[in-house]
DNA sequence: AATATTTTCGTGTACGTACACGAAAACTAA
DNA sequence: TTAGTTTTCGTGTACGTACACGAAAATATT
């Protein structure tokens, strides 16, 4: 019998047990404060602290009974162990791994998450987490692959990955199946495979509401551009939904249609860029919108301007550095933010509740779809 | 001369003090990694633990030329102590309370910030962290310092504040000021007080914003109407700042200017609004964007409906659960959104930042104006 | 100089958990 | 039964800090 301390709460959990009437409610009804203990449980099931730790954490080395029973009251007391004395007591340290695009020239979206993932890492490193990033290149084919290989090579406890190289990162995910290494995706996603999570934008919706803004700008007789810009190197899906979603949206509106029109373009020189609108708004003079389908909507800004074509509505994505003057100007009415920071900080801190605290992270964190314009713009920057 | 152990970190410290050139940067590069604990200051000043945390505490009982001592050891390496063990050795409790209006029937606004404190307590629990939410009525005169007065009997160690009453908020928070009682703002803010932040969004801004979506949604030739419905209650600059906004925009906006009109209307009552509305809108017959400067927009919706005025564009504050029908249906084009979850939960992380942690915090946290439309809404709610 | 008083400091224990080590109990083999 | 083996468990120490208690050192008093 174990021996009784004469604290209040521990007296209160005693009777209720030997009572024979072990009642959670009865419990928490008599000490709703006082946090449980593993030395309570030891001291309950007539038991060391160290037995209860072993059953705790799987450890073996304890009796099928003895096991049973401890549980038996872990559960009924809804133990929770304290996440502070755990991490301080394990001096084992987590550490995580960051894969993504590295911030090239041709645009600087990928800058943002790296402060993502700082504000993640100095809130969590009190628990020992550390991160380290790698990046790789969109354009070289086996940079990805070698890149996520020098991640695995350290062993990580969790990887967050940004998976702009679809069928590459398909075949790294596997790898970490493999090694039952936990993996998150941010950005974009990949369906079906055995990620923790995926934090990013409904990638069709956002198309939806590019083309709802559009609607709003424009009047009733016009005719509109949608341009994808080196959309083949990237993440394609994530791409092609938000042409999807913008067409998507005049399908199915009621009322007076607009006549849509597609270009693609798979250059980053200003030069192409500019002969190949010009040919098309040429050829359609109608035309009194565009919509990028992604952050290389700054080129098209130049164009306008350079070509005076200030009638023209053009809305785009992401608040780059290069995006940002445009939408100041008016150039640019409308942004839509992918809340590029957010993405990298909610995958990280969504690692750190699945594999630190073990908690239970959604399959899917689907970040909001902010509409940006100059007036609200200094807000989201 | 203290007892070296013989870890390599200590040896190098040790090393760089008795040399007498006492330089972080030698001592950081020897050992980037070990954290520094009151115990390696102890053994580097030749005294105990005891004696450490005395002087880092100031809690006196130690010789001045040793408390100096110590201190320049723990500025050189950057001692930072370690929350999870401070927070673990010390049982004390901190107790936070909040003041905010209750939610009333007429509006479910308030519900929003109950839920982001309880992602907020539910995040820093671990820390020895309670709540307590007092709620008083906006509608009775006393009603917030009877309340108020109610939260501070239970001596917290902050309080965060919805300041909807001004008259009486400053003045409760001189009170909190001469019982030195740290306290925040949130929702609204009242200048020039002692506060530790205020969390809300840019009033004058969000007019502003709300003023661009009705130029984007209206043609050239009409007029607008600013409807303010019991504005006087609530935290008036709030409001005002903006219809403000709203204003300011078309003023200082070249090109073709519209012709605002404005409406006060000082009752909650369907039959009364309706009848203002219908009164103006008969005299006013041009018309065709109606901007609401809060969260009662609903009011305004159902009589666009029953009216069958669907040629009007209706733009207003919120996503309460009165409002996000009329926006999926149409009857208002867009919502702009306070982020009223997020305005309690930083209003409470920020207390325990600078309670807790001992971090500076930024004097203003201006959040983000969502502009909220059908297609975006999902992410918002 | 001896004692009293104050200042200064070291030691010990606690917080709740993790884990190593070795002792006791249970079981096996002879 | 006894020794050997395995299973099961308790004890001790550590993580880094907080704080009480009391001892030693410094100072004051007679």
């Amino acid at each position: 019998m174990p021996n009784i301390l004469n604290i209040a709460h521990l007296i209160n959990i005693y009777t209720v047990f030997v009572n024979g009437n072990l009642s959670k409610t009865s419990y928490v009804m008599a000490k709703p404060d006082k946090k449980i203990t593993i030395k309570d449980i030891a001291l309950l099931a007539g038991v060391s602290i160290g037995t209860v730790d072993r059953v705790i954490h799987n450890r073996g080395e304890v009796s099928e009974k003895t096991r049973v029973k401890i549980l038996r009251i872990t559960e009924t007391l809804n133990y929770q162990p304290d996440v502070l004395a755990s991490t301080l007591a394990s001096k084992k340290n987590v550490r995580f791994a960051t894969i993504m695009p590295k911030v090239d020239k041709e645009s600087s979206f990928w800058k943002a998450p790296l402060s993502g993932i700082e504000k993640a890492i100095k809130e969590i490193e009190h628990y020992g987490i550390t991160n380290k990033t790698y990046f790789f290149s969109v354009f070289e084919k086996n940079s990805f692959l070698e890149v996520a290989q020098k991640a695995l090579d350290e062993n990580p406890d969790g990887i967050l990955i940004a998976p702009s190289v679809q069928e590459e990162a398909l075949q790294f995910a596997n790898i970490c199946d493999e090694r039952k290494i936990p993996y998150a995706f941010f950005n974009s996603n990949i369906a079906e495979l055995n990620q923790i999570t995926y934090v990013g934008q409904d990638s069709i919706q956002s198309g939806i509401v590019g083309a709802k803004l559009m609607d709003y700008c424009l009047g009733t007789n016009c005719e509109i551009l949608v341009v994808s810009i080196y959309s083949f190197l990237k993440n394609n899906t994530h791409i092609q939904n938000r042409k999807q979603g913008f067409i998507k949206y005049y399908e199915t509106k009621s009322g007076a249609k607009k006549q849509l029109h597609s270009l693609e373009i798979n250059s980053f020189n200003d030069g192409d860029i500019y002969s190949e609108l010009r040919k098309t708004l040429k050829e359609k003079p109608n035309i009194k919108g565009i919509f990028v389908t992604n952050s290389r909507v700054f080129h098209v800004a130049r164009f306008i301007e350079s070509e005076k074509l200030s009638h023209i509505n053009l809305i785009g994505y992401d608040l780059t550095t290069e995006n940002i003057p445009y939408l100041e100007k008016g150039t640019i009415s409308f942004l839509i933010n992918q809340k590029p920071i957010e993405q990298s900080y909610s995958g990280l801190i969504a690692l750190f509740n699945k594999i630190v605290l073990k908690k239970d992270v959604p399959k899917e964190i689907l970040l909001p779809i902010d509409i940006v314009t100059r007036e609200n713009l200094m807000y989201y920057e």
